[in-house]
RNA sequence: GCCGCAUUCGUCUAGAGGCCCAGGACACCGCCCUCUCAAGGCGGAGAUCACCGGUUCGAAUCCGGUAUGCGGUACCA
């Protein structure tokens, strides 16, 4: 019934080309990678489009890249942009496998496992407010249960066309998730018989997904816990078939804030968002891998091969987990300060271009000029969208300096007009040989010094007057960065706005 | 309503009868480092292990019930 033990692991991610990849859909993906990766087994991609409404080739080719970006490779799967479908099982998009569906269907048909149903919607949904009405729970009347052959004829000849039903038996439905243990349903409580096939002929879910699993011989199902209820449905499916069941493994359910299932409406559930906005993959593999298990030791900052190491999906959580997003950036950060400068560079490129794209800077800097950046940059990123904001100031011709923010809070205006003058000064000199850090720092202190100024009223003065902000990398750098030029005109532009009234 | 699942610091989790008057991480607070901001180091606060019974010499860990939450209940997936 259930599958050899023995027998190599086919696991597939299914999902739906009706959104974005969301958030869930990429942890069901990595989970499903995760358990092919860590026994072997095979990862195959199918996409289950027969949500016609609902379906598009932009939804399905940004799921297929985010899945791609997460560096979630499949072994089998649908062709795309040219590439040729890949493994024994194709097609992999349901819309191209209706065939098989149809003979299916006919096979239940013909041993009267499913009929035709003529019910209408007006007809259902009375039914169900009736049943709502009386305090009984919904569940498909039976109308069509037992109709005649004349009576089918009949109904088709006033051009109807009939949605097939499965016939729900009696009795209990168990089974053995890896996850949650052994479980059961009353076969009395799923609410009668189900449609399998819609009227215009295209099938529902619970059906495509047993006749795919069993024909591309999924042994393991790996998927949400909203699936545990459909569960019963899908094993009298296959036990109608004739096929082998395979073993199901529900995992939790990502969570809002407020514990109801993640949804767009209450949290940010599009990967498409968090990749806008600088997260990487290594950190979002790690924070989802991480939600709902964990490797039972102390680690909690692991890439993706060491995780498919650890991983068991025995040990993966009953409960749901709240997604949040404040412990994401943490981890981000963790994994921005681990990348190599190179692939940061690249990595930035994009958010710079955005940057530029959006006004807030005026020219796109080198890939040197962001290299030489790094070492007291790469620290100070909590995502790769941080960037303009963080020295946004070196790409622009002028900075906005306001009097009051120029003013350290210890000092008063003259003495900041005079500290900016003397710094005038001293920096062209300091800095005439090398303009480097290691040359302008002992310069500056030691005009701090002879003045009897506090050395950070000082650098804070001077890093509103050439940054336009009180938080920057350290000065020095900063100051290396723009270019004693620059430096030297955002001071004078600094005292004169000192000087400007009001 | 019915069916199912779940419940350890605010959050993610460790824990599979004595090692736990519960450990780590994020967030928070303080100190150190320090030119600001980060990063890093150190420390602090934070969980009567949902509740009530039971089993046991001993329970977060086993059993039963209760509560609460969530999921499902479509000709969506």
């Amino acid at each position: 019934m259930t599958p050899d033990p023995a027998a190599p692991v086919r696991v597939r991610i299914a999902p739906s080309p009706t959104g974005p990849l969301h958030i869930g859909t990429a942890r069901t993906a990595l989970s499903n990678y995760l358990h092919a990766r860590h026994v072997g087994g095979t990862f195959i991609l199918r996409l289950e489009d027969t949500d016609v409404a609902r379906s598009t080739l932009e939804f399905e080719k940004g799921i297929l890249d985010g899945l791609h970006w997460l560096g979630l490779d499949w072994d089998e799967g649908p062709e795309v942009a040219g590439e040729p479908a890949r493994g024994p099982h194709a097609p992999y998009r349901q819309m191209e496998r209706l065939p098989s569906y149809a003979a299916a269907a006919q096979r239940l048909l013909a041993d009267d496992l499913a009929y035709p149903c003529y019910c209408t919607p007006v007809e259902l949904d009375a039914d169900r407010k009736a049943q709502e009405a009386a305090r009984q729970p919904p569940r498909y009347v039976g109308r069509c249960a037992h109709l005649t052959p004349e009576e089918r004829r009949e109904r088709e000849a006033q051009g109807r066309r009939g949605a097939l039903r499965f016939r729900v038996t009696e009795g209990v439905v168990a089974f053995d998730d890896i996850v949650r243990g052994h479980v059961e349903f009353d076969v009395s409580n799923l609410g009668g018989d189900f449609v399998i096939v819609r009227a215009d002929g295209t099938p529902l879910y619970h059906f495509t997904v047993v006749v795919d699993d069993s024909a591309m011989e999924i042994t393991d199902v790996i998927r949400g816990e909203d699936h545990l209820s459909n569960t019963p449905k899908h094993i009298l499916l296959f036990r109608a078939l004739g096929f082998d069941v395979p073993r199901f493994a529900h995992l939790p359910l990502i969570l809002n804030p407020d514990r109801s299932k993640m949804s767009k409406r209450k949290s940010q559930t599009a990967i498409d968002d968090y990749i806008a906005q600088g997260f990487i993959r290594e950190a979002l593999v790690n924070y989802l891998a991480f939600l709902g298990w964990s490797p039972g030791t102390e680690e909690d900052v692991l890439a993706l091969d060491e995780i498919v190491k650890r991983f068991d999906l025995h040990a993966v959580h009953k409960g749901g987990a709240v997604f949040d997003r404040e412990r994401l950036e943490w981890l981000n950060g963790q994994w921005i300060r681990r990348l190599d400068p190179d692939d940061l560079v690249d990595r930035l490129r994009p958010f710079v271009e955005a940057e530029l794209a959006a006004g807030r800077i005026e020219w796109m800097p080198t890939d040197e000029d962001l290299r030489s950046l790094l070492p007291f940059v790469q620290e100070r990123l909590p995502t790769l969208g941080a960037i303009g904001d963080l020295v946004g100031f070196l790409w622009v011709d002028e900075v906005d300096v306001d009097a009051t923010t120029l003013v350290p809070k210890r000092w008063d205006v003259a003495t900041t007009r005079e500290g900016l003058a003397a710094a005038r000064e001293v920096i062209p000199k300091a800095g005439e040989v090398a303009f480097e850090a290691d040359e302008l720092e002992p310069a500056l202190r030691a005009l701090a010094e002879a003045r009897g100024w506090k050395a950070g009223d000082l650098f804070m003065a001077i890093r509103v007057a050439v940054t336009g902000r009180t938080a920057t990398p350290p000065l020095f750098d900063t100051l290396v960065a723009l270019g004693r030029d620059r430096v030297l005109a955002r001071l004078d532009h600094a005292i004169e706005a000192l000087d400007a009234p009001g």
